[in-house]
DNA sequence: CTGAAAGCGCTTACAG
DNA sequence: CTGAAAGCGCTTACAG
């Protein structure tokens, strides 16, 4: 079997010392110039590249990054490697991406076999598993071996870390509130289980507009949904039975799901229910390919939504944490973690209602 | 800065040597019981775990496979990576993933950047553009330094390696035929540009399948697509220009573009136009949450479908990958590359037509 | 200008 | 039963 060249073997081939070598290919000016250029040219033509493997235990980092996130079929995520990615690179630092797949133990998995040396620092969004069952201690872990981690979009406020955030209960609050000032009467909630930060996060927006409108909070309006995809029923019968004018849905298929309910139940989206929600574009990306005529589908209907950019706070969690990488060299100062919180706002079409 | 806990550092703490802690942790009977059991409780109280860096230069393999894949808002490449994790794990193997976002350049970064030594073999799909310009120079590269390569799917003839493909064209003759034996007469072929190697295969069976059945290949019933989003203007010129009674799509998207725009130009599928098509689940999935009512939505006129399962495919991938790696370790006969054909069946539905 | 030595963290054949 | 030494591939301070 064929192995990579190394600087040992050039030196060998070459009959020099192998820090001879290594010098030369770093064109140190220690070396004389005639060594150097035929080391280098020998290097050239064979191909050599530095073992990574080598260098990262050299240096005691591996200049690279590790990414964990939930599930990848899913627009919003892929920005957001793209993102990482993009000021990863800029500053000599590579990326490894994992997925958790919405499962504790794989997030698990995953973490511990990169915290084992490949990568200098994390950039990870929770599982839903993980959110549900409140075990944090695999970060503890990662973070007691000196790895920083920088936590975003689905975050706990259970470990203290640097966080990228959007602020949710105000976007949520807008969303509403907007919903009130059109003379909604009946403003439903359809959101997640408790357990999931984003949506508790959304809902508290929610409430809170209610709130401060005077509106009696009503139970019965919300909805949480914890498969969606066999909830249309479950939709159907909610919408049915409650005299509701508007819906606030945490995310863009919930928003999906309702307004082929309603439409499939006779009503009219938005004249008899407005629907508001949370969106990063893949679903309408999909469902109506051509984008010609939005009203005819599904997303056609939401022309207000809040949809939050990914790119922005994916920027801004890879700059957080290779900040804390190249600062941390020698410091010992750890406690000024940083939550940074992305403002969100609604966004409303020409032609609302 | 806090590091991670060493052999050394242990080994001090505890007043041995280096070489008696790493015995101890493996459990080796060389070492006393009471040492042993004495490191061992130290070890665990302080979570040590061996720096894989270390390992990985020492054993000069890192047990870590590399997947190469041009995208991930996909349902196909997340089942492709949740099936080579799973035969990976299964063989001590980890998993690393990187995208080439479809561009060459990334794929030749990645690629590099993992041959350097973090990963020990590649299974990868490529990327559209380095399809298109036909470079596959950092393959070779990479082959040559004794890294195992798999091809996935999108394969290209001027490799020799390990791939793992369908047999696209059959089954591409086996949708069409199926058209033709049920009356249809003008059959089109909407499909990508020729080098997409997919694309083509499949271009191929619908042409040999018309050859053979004597219809006469007609040019104008076949259209190109190279940026499905922007084509429904193109794509309903087509359909109406020509007096087409089916359709063999190459891919699930051109599909619902083409049941779309059909449907909007007031013809009904599959009475006026039959349209057949290779799936991945994702779009439908999307684009009818529920399920309850599969003809309300425009996959639900897909009754007859190619869906190839990427699961297997994967396996067999990751198999053939951890054999090739397993089994290097001295030999010298590369040349015995196989081709994994996994045959592929069309899927025809109760009330077809 | 060139090279031997130490060290990154680990394992293992070999002494004692 | 324990430990010193060599080596994986590399860099760099230090000799010569």
């Amino acid at each position: 079997m064929k192995r990579k060249l190394t600087l040992k073997q050039i030196a060998k081939d070459l009959n020099v010392s192998i820090s001879t070598v290594s010098k030369s290919i770093r064109n140190s000016t220690e070396i004389g110039e005639e060594t150097r250029l035929k080391v280098q040219a020998y290097a050239k033509l064979y191909h050599y590249t530095p073992n990574n493997i080598a260098l990262s235990l050299k240096n005691r980092k591996t200049k690279t990054i590790g990414i964990i996130i939930p599930e990848i079929v899913h627009h919003f995520f892929s920005t957001v490697i793209n993102g990482i990615e993009h000021v990863a690179n800029d500053n000599g630092y590579n990326v490894i991406i994992c997925l958790s797949d919405e499962s504790f133990d794989k997030e698990v998995l995953n973490m511990e076999m990169l915290a084992k040396g490949s990568i200098d620092g994390f950039i990870m969004s929770l599982s839903k598993e993980t959110q549900f069952k409140g075990d944090f201690n695999h970060i503890t872990e990662v973070m007691n071996q000196g790895m920083p981690v920088v936590m975003f979009d689905r975050v706990t406020d259970e470990i203290l870390c640097d966080k990228v955030i959007i602020d949710d209960k105000a976007a949520a609050y807008e969303a509403v509130q907007s919903m009130i000032d059109k003379g909604r009467k009946k403003i439903a909630l359809v959101t997640t289980m408790d357990y999931i930060s984003v949506g508790k996060l959304r809902t508290d927006g929610y409430t809170k507009a209610l709130l401060d409108n005077s509106i009696p909070f009503d139970e019965n309006l919300i909805l949480k949904i914890d498969d969606i995809v066999n909830s249309e029923l479950t939709i159907s019968t909610f919408l049915k039975d409650k005299a509701i004018d508007a819906v606030f849905a945490v995310n863009e298929l919930f928003a999906v799901t309702i307004i082929k309910t309603a439409t499939k139940l006779g009503l009219n989206v938005p004249n008899d229910i407005a629907v508001i929600a949370f969106t990063d574009g893949i679903i309408s990306k999909y469902s109506t390919p051509a984008r010609s005529r939005p009203t005819s589908s599904p997303l056609g209907s939401l022309r207000n939504h809040i949809r939050p950019n990914p790119t922005i706070r994916s920027l801004m969690a890879a700059k957080i944490l290779i900040n804390r990488l190249e600062s941390e060299e020698e410091e010992e100062g750890e406690e000024n973690y940083r939550t940074e919180v992305i403002a969100t706002h609604l966004i409303e079409r020409e032609s609302t209602n």
